[in-house]
RNA sequence: UGGGGUAUAGCCAAGUGGUAAGGCACCGGUUUUUGGUAUCGGCAUUCCCAGGUUCGAAUCCUGGUACCCCAG
């Protein structure tokens, strides 16, 4: 364990997005104990008159302060909430009402923190920003690459595939090299008062609440029926947009007469006619399919894979379709408009319009793009 | 108002004399920087109602009530 050193101007100034939680805080204690001249910044982006999530997020800013304060490094604040509205929550909203299950943490990373957050932080003299986020930074043909976090638990790649390469060469991410285990215990030794602190779920910088009913203060509901694809009407939904493929949870279909024993999922959503369409079983094989399609890509290094490479399969290309899943090995095709059309070896279970394709050359995020739909989904729209 | 059948938790449903299975739903915890998934836990002192038999009844008997089916 290295000594810290405070002094260190050699290697510049950063600035660390402090959120108030354990990564960040123990980011910002090995960025000093390399050496580095470093500043933390605490973003508030929501504003809510909601009186509990105001006072969590005033918890987090009173624990971003005490570790500061510990580690005897400046905190600034800033408030990005307008830009945060405008370039992911608006987004957020118009996904949802096309019937999409978006991602808002993808587009916040991209927008909000590797964006605003950089040019601010450069505003303020910093020749680097610093996040928590468990990924590493690589280097491929002398051009900075996006690798997965050393902890293949914790990796947090999926999250930042949309993040140019110019802004990854600017970042550091210390804890990306260390496992979740140990960040806690470098935390601990060292008292910061977030070490034992839960990490925090829910969309960044909104948090944990019931999600339907955070929807439903800006999406209205819009009661119709639920269905089973051959048509049997089984319930009552409040409105398409609150539910997602493969949901299970929330959709209040109890036992019926002539239908076995098994619980019920998502299969499909029928805007034409106001339908969610279900399944019963986890296994239904209307809940799996091995192709899809992507919208316009977001490729890390600017453009896509070479065309000649991809066709011979050269590349050893796996993805995955949502957080936390393992990669599953893939070939895809570039199409004209920026977006893949994407061949798993294996089936996938309940691939989501909206969420995100995020591909891997083995440790390396190559980028991805937002799901447009499958082919099972676009032969049942047509 | 002749015959037959069924009444067990929000729903489906086992149990036919020995002290209320299971599943779904729902609620809570865990996992998780989206949504979702997964996982763990909770969930009928009581079996349509009222009497009776019995050491003991959801289970047997009697009388009601409700619903369903077939005959009208």
């Amino acid at each position: 364990m290295s000594e810290v050193t405070g002094s260190g101007n050699r290697l510049g100034k950063v600035i660390v997005g402090m959120s108030g939680g354990v990564d960040s805080s123990v980011s910002a204690l090995l960025l000093l104990e390399q050496g580095y001249q470093v500043e933390g910044l605490f973003m508030k982006n929501w504003d809510e008159d909601d009186g509990t999530e105001y006072c969590t997020a005033k918890a987090d800013l009173t624990d971003a302060q005490a570790v500061c304060d510990k580690l005897g490094i400046k905190l600034h604040t800033a408030n990005f909430a307008a830009e945060y509205w405008d370039n992911v929550f608006e987004h957020f909203l118009e996904e949802y009402r096309a019937g999409r299950t978006p991602n808002p943490d993808i587009l916040c990373n991209r927008e909000i923190k590797f964006k605003v957050f950089l040019e601010y932080a450069e505003m303020l003299g910093a020749d680097m920003i610093a996040t928590g986020h468990y990924v590493r930074r690589g280097e491929r043909d002398g051009r900075p690459r996006l690798l997965k976090g050393l902890d293949t638990n914790k990796d947090q790649s999926y999250f930042l595939h949309a993040v140019p390469e110019a802004a990854i060469a600017r970042t550091l991410f210390p804890v990306g090299e260390l496992e979740k285990p140990r960040v806690r215990e470098l935390a601990e030794q060292h008292g910061l008062a977030t070490a034992t602190k839960k990490d925090s779920t829910g969309i960044c910088f909104i948090g944990e609440r019931r999600f339907r009913d955070f929807l439903q203060q800006y999406l209205p509901a819009q009661p119709g029926r639920i269905q089973t694809p051959e048509g049997d009407d089984i319930g009552e939904h409040l409105g398409l947009m609150y539910y997602t493929l493969g949901q299970r949870q929330g959709l209040g279909i109890g036992g019926l007469a002539n239908y076995p024993d098994a619980p019920w999922y998502v299969a499909g959503k029928d805007l034409e006619r106001n339908v969610l369409v279900v399944v019963q079983g986890k296994h239904h094989p209307l809940l799996y399919t091995n192709t899809l399609t992507t919208e316009a890509m977001d490729w890390i290094a600017g453009t896509p894979p070479d065309k000649n490479m991809l066709a011979t399969g050269v590349l050893s290309l796996s993805a995955k379709t949502r957080y936390r899943q393992a990669d599953e090995p893939c070939r895809l095709r570039l199409r004209d408009d920026g977006g893949v059309d994407v061949v798993f070896d294996a089936p996938q279970w309940a691939v989501t319009p909206g969420q995100s394709l995020v591909l891997y050359e083995d440790d390396i995020c190559l980028g991805g793009g937002v799901i447009r739909g499958t082919a099972q989904q676009e032969a049942q729209a047509a």
